[in-house]
RNA sequence: GGUGGGGUUCCCGAGUGGCCAAAGGGAACAGACUGUAAAUCUGUCGUCUUACGACUUCGGUGGUUCAAAUCCACCCCCCACCA
């Protein structure tokens, strides 16, 4: 194992070592620019270059491996070239540690009326000022080598549950030839960031098939599965990803974009998953929401109000040892700026000891009786 | 003591004869949130287990009217200014 180690030390940028499988699930470690990270990871989300509600020394202490920025957000504020007279996104935000940046295809989903496709790219509408704004596959490349994230991702088109056979065909071989160019507009041996493509297909099996056949033979870092988690129910969701996971080249990391809830995580685990990132850990903070090793639980309901015990008593994060459900709650209640960074240091501490757990797990090659557990508290 | 203004459902506050169980906001209660246009959004919010339904409400009492939170009379309270 320390041989193992002395040798990963030495490993070029890009090397993904898989050190222990259980089942499907997968033991790793991927190398970037700054840092290693351990997989399965969880990736907290920080959009606009803050993990919202949470300083980096908070994240540091809490383990966080690896953020999330995101691309169109820094693009058009502050951006990039700015960031880029700044050090990069690291120095800016004073992050020291690995940072995975997405491409801006979540805005071709979510700002969809504000936005139009064409073969050349995106042309989106800011939803800050208005303005137009062309995103290529090169624009984005260039945008994520200014922020100088360690792992860049491919414009990609997300289409919507709802999307037709024909166009998410279509759709496809399009995100195919956006990741082919994002490839040629940034080579392999130019810089030190990473570059993972992103499959997509909809919601039918052969258009997943397609589309992973279509980009895994090409030289990537590293291969996202894009375009769930967009409205379609768990079990078609599951059922997408089961067939898709194995299909994606077994000795790169596999990402599952924008997932998800614990019970998404352990199941994407159990199917061979390595990374995830989800907003959902410090949206649900802020509005509320809380997982604990006993469940979800919803602080602002009037049964917290004279509840003196811990938020989840199997927890070990600031907020669990030092304040009570009473006070979250009345912190909640009041609006209070404290709630938001409480809440969101113990989700995130919650969705990292998730995966940390994991990893442990499939070390000790128990990973199926772990996610029995997950599933018993959140299925 | 005089003049003017006002008392509306938990709070603030619209409503001046029927379309009013009564706008809107807040509070309260509950729910949602998955590559963040989200410290956001949704629902309930007089009582009756559900309501197309029934019943009780708009300071008090009495009256006018087919019909009153809305009109009239008297009474009670509050506010402003003047004495």
């Amino acid at each position: 194992m320390t041989q193992n180690a002395m040798n990963f030390a030495d490993a070029p940028v890009g090397a993904f070592e898989l050190l222990a499988q259980d089942g499907a699930a997968r033991l790793g470690r991927l190398k970037t620019a700054h840092g290693v990270v351990n997989t399965p990871i969880f990736m907290p989300v920080g959009t606009v270059g803050s993990v919202k509600a949470v300083a980096p020394d908070d994240l540091a202490a809490l383990g966080a491996e690896i953020i999330l920025g995101n691309t169109y957000h820094l693009y058009l504020r502050p951006g990039d070239e700015l960031v880029q007279r700044r050090g990069g996104l690291h120095n800016f935000a004073a992050w020291p540690r690995p940072i995975l940046t997405d491409s801006g295809g979540f805005q071709v989903f979510s700002l969809e009326g504000l936005r139009k496709i064409t073969e050349e790219g995106v042309e989106f509408r800011s939803h800050l000022d208005g303005s137009k704004h062309l995103f290529t596959p090169e624009k984005v490349i260039s945008i994520q080598r200014n922020l100088n994230s360690d792992i860049m991702m491919v414009l990609d088109e997300c289409v919507p549950f709802g999307a037709a056979y024909d166009y998410t065909a279509k759709s496809l071989e399009l995100t195919t030839r956006w990741a082919l160019r994002a490839r040629e507009a940034y080579p392999r041996g130019a810089g030190q960031n990473l570059l993972f493509a992103i499959t997509q297909g909809g919601f039918h099996k052969d258009l997943r098939s397609e589309s992973v056949a279509q980009l895994r033979e090409h030289d990537f870092d590293g291969f996202a599965i894009g375009g769930l988690s967009v409205g379609e129910s768990k079990e078609i969701m599951y059922d997408l990803l089961a067939h898709t996971a194995p299909l994606l080249p077994a000795h790169k990391p596999r990402y599952l974009m924008g997932v998800g809830t614990p019970l998404d995580i352990v199941t994407g685990i159990g199917m061979g998953v390595d990374m995830f990132d989800c907003v959902l850990p410090t949206r649900n903070a802020r509005n509320g929401t809380l997982y604990t090793s006993l469940g979800k639980v919803n602080i602002k309901r009037k049964e917290y109000a004279e509840d003196d015990s811990p938020l989840d008593p199997n927890c070990n994060c600031y907020t669990c040892r030092t304040f009570s459900r009473a006070y979250l709650r009345h912190l909640f209640t009041a609006q209070e700026i404290l709630s938001y960074r409480l809440n969101s240091l113990h989700n995130l501490t919650y969705f990292l000891d998730l995966v940390r757990g994991a990893r442990k797990a499939i070390a000790e090659g128990r990973f199926a009786e772990f996610q029995a557990g997950v599933e018993a508290l959140y299925a």
